[in-house]
DNA sequence: AATAGATATTACTTGTTAGTATATGACAAT
DNA sequence: ATTGTCATATACTAACAAGTAATATCTATT
């Protein structure tokens, strides 16, 4: 089985590598947006942060727009992902919309999430414009619909089942913003405490909601 | 009293004139910032979209940097205001909370705080950005103080006021992305919705918390 | 009138960066 | 061996936008 193994890579082992390569890029790419902006990130930096020329770059990406866009993909398939997995849950609804919220959040404080959250619709071409917003509306709808099935099942309390994914959205898409991973609670822990805020809101409850 | 007006005008008016010229300048940029961004947005375009040129908005504003850093501080006033005047109010600190919460939101609906949610610090200089972080904390250190008052009265339930800011804050400046005047609720009426959403929460309640 | 100050313009310089044309070496398949 | 393809570099173009003279004009005071 172990034969001394060949200098030469297989052409399935030059495809991983060139995705590596590919997702090397973006993530070098997506933490120079997050820190510089987008505008702001030349793709010569982004380049040279990982020892290579723009013309590589180019050669795996394409152009600067697609750049961007791919990490943004790359970040909304994570939200989405989560969505589905909380949709195969068992248990009341607002046990699936509470842990489909955790993951939400953790996605919204790693580096795609950030992209996804802080770069602002504008950044873009209409044509990409459209792409993601037809993705952001996609979880934006299955928030919605976990929410209208905890009103149908009676674990979740609220009159605009759309406006309460607003709501929620808003506060868990907040920590692209101030969440610090190098100092506070962990991530998930964060996560959690945000999320229950949501969920119990801040007026005192004379009693437990779960008699 | 009356008398044949004067085609000559005062010293103060030509200072008001200034003023006024300055903010159609600002109002200008401001929506420019919202629209494109800010690094997308030229000067040249801000002149001429009030029919003017770009030497004029040098002199009105100094440099583009400053341009920017006006409208985020004349957005960071009005929510410091809403914290004064919710400050002054009488009744329990849940009643002041929400009263402040509420002309929150409607300022980060308007222009400039609209922009002040969506100019991320790093389009800025480190200067700058120390300043205008230094008011952000002012607002966030407002919002907290008052969740400690609740804490301490009994008309608010958390367990990390902090955290709670943070939780409310989010929630609140998402309106600067997906609100829109012109669909929808009245701004007053959807603030109203949106802090109803936090201070009740989403998981049902036996019984009304005001006995 | 004449001068000073404020307001605005035209025309320029300069720096930055997206994107491209072209060259080259390495490897793989024939 | 030869040919083609992939991966990368060097070196360039083109465009745009920030910021700066230098200058003209209007207004108000002396």
């Amino acid at each position: 089985m172990a034969q001394t193994p060949s200098p030469f890579r297989t052409a399935e082992q030059r495809s991983r590598d060139r995705q590596a390569k590919k997702l090397a890029l973006m993530e070098a790419a997506v933490r120079m947006f997050n820190t510089r902006g987008f505008h702001a990130s030349s793709l010569d930096d982004v380049a040279a942060s990982l020892g290579v020329t723009k013309p590589t770059v180019y050669h795996y990406l394409g152009n600067k727009e697609n750049v961007l866009l791919e990490c943004l993909r790359f970040g909304l398939k994570q939200l989405l992902d989560a969505a589905t997995h909380a949709r195969a849950q068992t248990g009341v609804a607002a046990e699936r919309l509470r842990s489909f919220l955790i993951v939400y959040t953790q996605v919204n404080m790693s580096d795609f999430g950030r992209c996804v959250i802080r770069t602002p619709d504008e950044a873009l071409s209409e044509e990409s414009r459209e792409v993601l917003r037809g993705l952001k509306r996609q979880i934006h709808a299955e928030m919605r619909s976990l929410i209208a099935e905890g009103q149908a099942d009676g674990s979740i309390a609220c009159e605009d089942a759309n406006l309460l994914a607003f709501t929620l959205a808003g506060a868990l898409n907040w920590p692209a913003r101030w969440y610090d991973e190098s100092r506070g609670h962990p991530p998930e822990e964060t996560a959690r405490r945000l999320v229950d805020n949501l969920a119990a809101g801040f007026l005192p409850r004379s009693r437990p909601s779960n008699p």
